[in-house]
DNA sequence: CTTAATGCAAAGGCTTTGCAGAGAC
DNA sequence: GTCTCTGCAAAGCCTTTGCATTAAG
């Protein structure tokens, strides 16, 4: 479940403080893009996205930003697709759906599910996340 | 838990053609070399691996053939790295550890995990598969 | 003035593709 | 001879990097 949300520019700039992030205009407008959209974007999306506004961002500046945001826990990169990495502005716990066929991500709210029984990690490591991915095929036709 | 299993070419051919995979010389080669090793390669790891053998296999055909087993179902494809796919002979459930640093992946067993509560798949979608990833991070260092 | 952020273009890594040559039947 | 597979090189895509320029305090 995603949380579409429209900050003011002070909320955007408090919100990437406090994620220990300078709040330039371009990663407000990045961040203010993400948030409002709520879904689950690509780099090239995003480049795509911002540079239809009045602000003009490089594609450097995309990626550093996104790869920034997700360092820094503001928003949340998901590992489904072998082609490109998607940013999830939504944080909390959930789980995704991905349709093999249209690259589409769809959300799985994390509650109501339960994973029981995971080992713990090995020695010295610690758990940065669980990541879900149920992939998903279209048509009635098994794969073989 | 990978089976690790030395397959006598015999075996090998009847396992190809199981899987409706047409057993040549090449192909045999990297089924071989997957199953012997049952560890989670790259398609470059392959590469490599079957070109230290009598057998010469070029790039293209390692992808190729990768790409074809996990199609037929005789290996699995990980997305866990946004830098390349894993390959994984292991085709009964079970799920992996992913180490951020080294980029090294490790199975958990399936048996034991219990995963409950999971919406149905949407519309005309069929389920093809659960991936659990559980990121790691080495250190005892949180985040931020 | 000093430090940080941005943009541009080039480079890099993984994977796919086009097409010619080799192999199987 | 026909169909399939293989190899090579080139191209493609996503992402990162180097470095000069610009902005911020």
């Amino acid at each position: 479940m995603l949380t579409k949300r429209n900050y003011s520019p002070e909320e955007l700039t408090a919100l990437l403080q406090e994620h220990g992030i300078n709040p330039t205009g371009q990663r407000l407008e990045i961040a203010r893009l993400l948030f409002a959209r709520a879904e689950h974007l690509s780099a090239d999306d995003v480049f795509v996205l911002v540079n239809k506004t009045v602000t003009k961002v490089s594609k450097a500046t995309v990626y550093n930003t996104l790869g920034l945001f997700a360092e820094h826990g503001l928003i949340r990169a998901v590992i489904a697709d072998p082609n490109k990495v998607f940013y999830d502005p939504n944080t909390a716990a959930h789980y995704h759906f991905y349709d093999v066929a249209s690259g589409r991500l769809t959300d799985i709210d994390a509650d109501g599910v339960r994973i029981s029984g995971l080992p713990p990690p090995p020695d010295d490591a610690r758990m940065e996340g669980v990541d879900v991915i149920i992939r998903l095929r279209r048509g009635d036709r098994p794969v073989h």
